[in-house]
Parts: structure tokens; C-alpha cells; sequence
DNA sequence: TCTGGGGTCCTAGGACCC
DNA sequence: TCTGGGGTCCTAGGACCC
């Protein structure tokens, strides 16, 4: 029997938040909507624009005030996580109709495994416009479409015809494909990466097929000289190969102005480590490394972390340790512009209880009371009790 | 015109051990 | 007393993505 063909479609929704508000809002549509602040806020960015607010130049992750600037009769809305995370679910759900192996990657993307979906279905490209027009009639929502038999490959297609796109990069293209791909659409190349490239005279994809592996790893490192020279020739398999090494949750805040003063600063961290805390419980997760990110006014950023030897299981504790980091780690004279708390490598409950076996406190303190009764029988004549009730 | 928030992965250097 | 070479683990910083 023949190999099987993989299929892979990346599922993109196009401008979702935006998009998501011009549906509730039929004032909103057809005009510059831009998501993520009022015009007035002094360091916020924006989160989506709408396709109109494109053509002004506004785009994803600007500041707002450079947005407004261009594009000052522009809808500005700070945007409504809940009901997106609504919206996003009921995409999903279509999702799950075709395949029982769907990847979510985000809030508006995910990869849909369609290998062997053919006899549901029928072909894969066409099981691609089924998506499109399901999602279209059940939810009012564009998405663009990527099909490749790689997630690499699927996830790059789904960007080059947006928005209500589909491209399919044909099975024995797959080079080619990349070969005509501009450099910085490279998944996994971005603006520093991009001008290392430049800079040893890399200007696209081919300059860098024409170039040994050994080169790539000399000038680029083994790590991203391989990734280099595997993403030309479309053979890119890494990226999204699943697995997930290390988990963590974490929350941050930029102050609208710069915080010099202590107490300020202790009661956000204080009210990060409550939200963060709260998250963990929720999904059940257990930690025993906090993180503290302090950033400064000119914008450099320091971090220090600590592995406790139990399990952080309060706020309370978790807010003694962040405070003790940053009190390390905090250089006094300097303003503050952000503060973050997080919890590293967490795992799940049963991982950990063999963990727990051994190195929760509470065997320790069996057998420290245990020493106590025997010492007690021994020598009635000695009290031993708890310092904090003498 | 100074640059959000939530993540994951990679790298380089130091500690520590054999 | 001037010193090798791995291997592994940990930490801080940074690149990248949505």
C-alpha cells in the first residue's frame, strides 16, 4: 500500500475581533474599526483593525495614538474578549465536524487534520470550501484557508490570500512554493532574524537553498541553520510537532504612567498574583516556580525566577515569594513601566503526586512529630511543643 | 511617535559532578 | 599553584507568534 497523503488545513478567521464586532454592531460595518483602545490611551496598541482600517496603514500591534493619527475618523473600541471567546467556540465546533483531530492554536486559528477524511467527505479542497461556507452560513465570519500535507506549509498557505482566502500548496510543490515565498513570510523569521539574514546577504528563500547546511549552521546556528534549510525546500516538520515541553500562566500590567513608589508597586503585583493564582486552580495545575518581569522606563526588562521546594498553593504564599523576588531584583532609582507575575513549568495533579510522595512537607513533618512522641516516651520529663505557643 | 498581553522555544553562561 | 573535558541542570534574556 501506498504511503498515505497527509492533509493539513490551516483555519484562519479573518480580522476576527473586528470582525466579530461589525456583526454586532451593524453600525460598525463597512468602516475603520479599530480594536484594542480609546484614541486617548496613552500606551495602548491595537489588537485588530478592520480591513478598512487597513488602508489607512493601521495595523496589529501599533500604538493607538499613531493609529489615530492615521486614521482619525476611525471607530476606536477596547473589544470584548468574552464574547469572542463565544464566537471562537462555535468556529471551532464546526471545526470538529470534519475531523476528529483538531489543533487549536489560538483564539482565531487552528490546524484540521483531513488525512483520511476523503470517503466522509471527498477531497480535501473541497472539504475546505465545505468549512468556509459552513462557518460563513452559521456564524457570519470569513476565514482564509491553507491546505499542504505539512502544518508548516498549511499554516504559511492560509496567509497568502486573505482574507476569505484558500490556497493549496499541491503535493510535489512544495518547494517551488517556497522558493517564491518572500523571505519575511517565512514562519519563524521575524525582524531580528530577518536582518541577520540581510545583513550576511540573504534576501530570499533561494539565496538561502543555494547555500550547504554547514554554512547555514556556521552563520546561523545548528539550531536555526537547520530550520533555514529545511523551510526552503518545504521539508519543514518541527514547528507545530506538538508536544508541549514546559507550561506556564502569567499576567501583566503597563502602568499608563511610569511608578517610582513601592507600595504601588507591591499592590499590583499583589493583585497579578490573585488573578494568576486563580487561573492556575482553575485548571487543576500545580507549581513550584514563581516569576517576577519588572520593565523599566526605558523599556529594558529583567526577570528572575524561583523553584521552590513545595508547591505554591495560596495567593498568600505566592505573593510573599513575587514580593521577596522584586525586592531583589528591583533597581530603586528606576521607574517602572510594567510589572508581571507568573508560575513556570507547571504540571497536572497526578504527575505530581509522586513529587508529593517525597518532598511535600507533610512527611517531613509526620516524621518530625514522630520523632517528638519517641523522644517524649523516652524522657517524660521533657515538653516539647510548637514555638508559636509558648 | 516609544513599543499590550499571553504564551512557547532557544541560547548562553554558570554551577556542579564525574 | 593554574589546570581538561564532558554532561546536565538551572537561570536570565531574547526572538517569535497571535
Amino acid at each position: 500500500m501506498a504511503d498515505i497523503q497527509k492533509y493539513f488545513l490551516h483555519v484562519d478567521l479573518d480580522a476576527f475581533f473586528a470582525s466579530v464586532e461589525q456583526l454586532d454592531h451593524p453600525e460598525y460595518r463597512g468602516k475603520p474599526l479599530i480594536i484594542g483602545g480609546k484614541p486617548t490611551d496613552k500606551r495602548s496598541v491595537v489588537s485588530t483593525a478592520s480591513y478598512e482600517a487597513r488602508k489607512y496603514g493601521v495595523h496589529s500591534a501599533m500604538p493607538i495614538y499613531q493609529a489615530y493619527k492615521l486614521c482619525p475618523n476611525g471607530i476606536f473600541i477596547p473589544g470584548n474578549m468574552k464574547r469572542y471567546a463565544e464566537m471562537s467556540y462555535r468556529v471551532m465546533s464546526i471545526f470538529h465536524d470534519f475531523s476528529p483531530d483538531v489543533n487549536q492554536m489560538s483564539i482565531d486559528e487552528a490546524f484540521i487534520d483531513l488525512t483520511g477524511t476523503e470517503d466522509l467527505f471527498g477531497k480535501p479542497e473541497d472539504t475546505a470550501m465545505k468549512i468556509k461556507k459552513r462557518v460563513k452560513e452559521e456564524t457570519g465570519l470569513t476565514v482564509s484557508c491553507g491546505l499542504a500535507q505539512t502544518k508548516y506549509l498549511a499554516k504559511i498557505a492560509s496567509d497568502i490570500n486573505k482574507p476569505d482566502g484558500f490556497y493549496f500548496v499541491k503535493p510535489g510543490s512544495e518547494q517551488d512554493f517556497m522558493l517564491n515565498l518572500p523571505l519575511k513570510k517565512v514562519f519563524g523569521v521575524g525582524k531580528k532574524t530577518l536582518e541577520n539574514l540581510n545583513s550576511h546577504g540573504f534576501y530570499t528563500t533561494r539565496d538561502i537553498y543555494e547555500k550547504q547546511i554547514e554554512t547555514l549552521h556556521f552563520l546561523f546556528g545548528n539550531n536555526m541553520g537547520s530550520f533555514l534549510y529545511n523551510a526552503v525546500r518545504g521539508l519543514e516538520t518541527e514547528t507545530f510537532s506538538g508536544e508541549t515541553k514546559s507550561h506556564s500562566i502569567s499576567a501583566e500590567t503597563t502602568f499608563s504612567d511610569d511608578i517610582y513608589d513601592i507600595y504601588t508597586a507591591e499592590t499590583t503585583i499583589l493583585r497579578l498574583c490573585q488573578g494568576v493564582m486563580f487561573r492556575l486552580l482553575k485548571e487543576n495545575g500545580f507549581s513550584k516556580t514563581v516569576m517576577i518581569k519588572i520593565r523599566y522606563e526605558d523599556f529594558t526588562t529583567v526577570s528572575i525566577q524561583e523553584k521552590s521546594d513545595r508547591n505554591i498553593l495560596t495567593t498568600d504564599t505566592f505573593y510573599s515569594i513575587a514580593r521577596q523576588l522584586f525586592e531583589k531584583k528591583y533597581d530603586y532609582k528606576r521607574g517602572i513601566r510594567l510589572l508581571g507575575v507568573g508560575f513556570e513549568n507547571i504540571t497536572d495533579k497526578e504527575k505530581d503526586i509522586q513529587q508529593e510522595l517525597f518532598d511535600d512537607g507533610s512527611e517531613k513533618k509526620q516524621a518530625v512529630e514522630r520523632a517528638i512522641l519517641k523522644l517524649e516516651k523516652k524522657h517524660p520529663e521533657i515538653k516539647i511543643q510548637k514555638a508559636r505557643l509558648l
